[in-house]
DNA sequence: TAAACAAATTGGCCTGACCAATTTAGCAAA
DNA sequence: TTTGCTAAATTGGTCAGGCCAATTTGTTTA
């Protein structure tokens, strides 16, 4: 006997739910405007409270859209909802970015001090390789392609640690700061002195992998993401500088 | 002269940002439970319907979750995000524990370190407090309750780093360990040495955070933390020693 | 000590009301 | 008729207060 999963739905989220499937299956096409709020309860025998509740929520999905006076509007242009709510918050927060960065230099210096004590004759082989690539690219001045092949270095020293958990979160942590790279790598080229200090810091991180010299590699990561990280508060200094954000997060610096 | 944009927030979305920064500056921490609805409404003083819709919306984002009687609590968020894939990992691949064990010791390394920078004096009042509760523990010789009680000292540290992902995901990886830590504390406690040891261990890391010195933090709890490695390790060699995977372990230390 | 009950707490939901933005209808002027 | 303005109706935004049901908490009882 299949044992049915108790229906839970509170009287808001079904109600959201019978909305949303009048949208997809056209009862409610783009553009239309729902009927009054009051009727739309009424029909649906509900509150009208928990009939904004409802819409509420579809409209953070963009589902529909509010217009006090004038209705409820379906969205000709359905907004991709975020389905990581984590993204979503690091998005609109930058001192969790910040905070992510943070937590990227506490996961890569073990990477790089495990990686020196552990890295295969492959994994050695496949790093230089990365570092060759991301050497080739950055003649050719193409930041977003650039971005990536710093990544991938990053993430071939990573996976040369041998912890999956941490090679995992790392891979986490990069997809949530792929833009924000590629900015950050635009404002670290705009001085050379960063910029060469930089690709330095790739080489000599790398020797001392291949070397085997965890201590070494431990702090020559931690001092590549110094760089990365006060470029990030510099980046935030120039676009927002009297946020009270951005004020805040220097006292903890 | 600079025009503000206008500000076009509703009350409801107003509350929506306040909440979320609240929960990502740690006015309230993944497990808390929100003061009751009634009350939130009027210290922000709007109506309990508007708090309301605020609140639908985090549920639904996945940030907060309400139960009927009970409250509306913070989630776990990263649960959904960072830790699904690796959760399910861990849960199948048993050697994947030294890993995260591992994994444990990079994080709190770097918590105890931005704990002695940046903990409140809240923070400091709490930690301690959790030291105090596990010393009362010690003396019961319950190694269920102790362990949990070592965990949340470990879990005030984090959150004293005031670092929301690096403390969501200790989070995660405690849950993880439970069971293993009260395995582990079992056996630390079978050699006095070790059991004096991990205790003063304790005492000296809350000190050192308290008195603000991040280095010496970050030490004794690499050193703590190594203890718990070696114990973990050791409890393998006993369970089994001749295992092709725990044979593999060792030559990675 | 533990189990069972009762009270207080708390979220879920509803009704009805008022305000503010928008739309609509009506009317007057060109 | 057309245009432009004004007032009324419509509609979303918010609030206040109330009742119900699930949960928690404290107390009593076996």
């Amino acid at each position: 006997m299949t044992k049915k999963p108790i229906e839970n739905l509170s009287v808001t989220d079904a109600v959201t739910e019978k909305i949303e499937s009048m949208i997809v299956n056209g009862t409610f096409k783009p553009g239309d405007t729902l009927p009054p709020e009051r009727q739309l309860a009424r029909s649906f025998a509900v509150s009208r409270a928990s009939l904004r509740q409802a819409l509420s929520v579809l409209e953070y999905r963009g589902l529909i859209l509010s217009k006090q006076g004038g209705g409820n509007y379906v969205c000709d242009v359905i907004k991709k909802s975020f389905s990581d709510p984590l993204l979503d918050l690091i998005k609109r927060h930058h001192e969790l970015k910040f905070q992510v960065i943070e937590l990227r230099q506490t996961l890569e210096c073990s990477a790089a001090f495990y990686a020196a004590k552990r890295a295969t004759t492959e994994d050695r082989i496949v790093i230089r390789k990365r570092l060759d690539e991301l050497k080739a690219i950055v003649t050719t001045n193409k930041p977003a392609e650039e971005a990536r092949a710093d990544l991938e270095l990053h993430l071939a020293i990573a996976d040369a640690a041998h912890n999956v958990p941490l090679s995992l979160m790392l891979r986490n942590i990069y997809s949530l700061l792929l833009s924000e790279i590629e900015e950050n790598l635009r404002l670290v080229h705009q001085t050379n002195v960063n910029s060469v200090k930089l690709h330095g810091q790739h080489h000599e991180m790398v020797e001392l992998i291949i070397a085997g010299d965890s201590e070494g590699a431990r702090r020559i990561v931690n001092e590549h993401l110094e760089l990365i990280r006060d470029t990030f508060v510099e980046n935030l200094l120039i676009s927002e500088p009297s946020n009270e954000k951005t004020r805040a997060l220097l006292t903890q610096l």
